[in-house]
DNA sequence: CTTGACTCTGTAGCTGACTACAGGGTTTAC
DNA sequence: GTAAACCCTGTAGTCAGCTACAGAGTCAAG
């Protein structure tokens, strides 16, 4: 673990990682790296003489954090955010905690959602398996489903709050 | 309900209508309809002879569908699938019980995933809420969390299997 | 001293599900 | 008969979080 520096010039303190030794010891692509440097999430590394990043090993730290705070759902420009307080030493965690309780809602909030679409499915496909499906149209994803209302604006809206599925995090 | 065609050429079948009828009826967007036809979803409706589609009443049923697909974790292209091997009279029923299957398990492995997330998060905030923080680094939420390993490949590599998170239909 | 792996910057593209516009024509209500 | 409200096509833009490339420099090994 005291390795000293491979080759480049000063070996300040501890080793130094290139890009693509950050990228391999924490699964993030090289381009993800830098794009997340340009997102302003690691600050700017040191540099070779020769232009190579030259991280020190707290960066992996700082990408677990930020991995970590991504699982939990908060976005890169949150965690930008976060990240931006803390290095100005201003008093982050209340923000920080107000933030993360918003998120744990959120969460709840989707768990909530899926659930019911997840029984929604489930009671669909059991259906299906009980009775034979030639009758309806739309193999019964419609005609046998227990749920909510029929074609009215009020079925689509809860179900549109809901069609970025993808982007929330 | 037997109200004739108010204006248009034709009365067909029932009473046609137009984009912006369906919309509102929907509460989907023009221009989401216009994608949703783009993209196969709709088919060509009838049109009058000044080139306004002309919907009949079915299409509601159609979009129902369409919402409900969605909401139950569908992606439109698959949605279109569905909706052309109906079209098609293609024994539809068995390939889309094997699909709305997968989706299943899909939507299961998803829950099992964010309530991962949400119990990880809770946790973290229980931690803070019943000791200081001023300690931590991150406010915590490395160092405190009781979570599968330290800042190693290992633990990316899960994350990242769900980086692609939003693309996971 | 050359090959190949690595790195750099900068820009462009991808996915999914739309939304927004420009620049027209059509219908409807007054 | 005219203005508002609707509709048309086609293209481009949005969001997030990357990925992919082009064209160039750098480094370690044989």
């Amino acid at each position: 673990m005291l390795k000293t520096a491979k080759q480049f010039g000063r070996q300040v303190e501890g080793r130094t990682l290139r890009i693509g030794e950050v990228a391999e010891a924490t699964g993030i692509s090289v381009e993800a790296l830098r794009f997340y440097e340009r997102r302003g999430l690691l600050g700017r590394p040191a540099r070779t003489p020769s232009g190579y990043r030259a991280y020190n090993e707290s960066v992996l730290e700082r990408l677990a954090f930020i991995k970590r705070a991504q699982a939990v759902g908060f976005s890169l420009d949150e965690i930008g955010e976060i990240l931006e307080m803390h290095g100005r030493g201003e008093a982050p965690c209340l923000e920080v905690r107000a933030a993360a309780r918003r998120k744990l809602d959120e969460l709840d909030a989707r768990l909530r959602e899926l659930r019911r679409y997840r029984n929604e499915l489930a009671r669909t496909l059991a259906d299906w398996d009980e009775r034979g499906i030639e009758e309806g149209q739309f193999c019964g994803l419609i005609e046998h489903s227990h749920v909510h209302a029929p074609a009215t604006a009020a079925t689509h809206a809860p179900a549109r709050k809901q069609t970025n599925q993808g982007k929330r995090k």
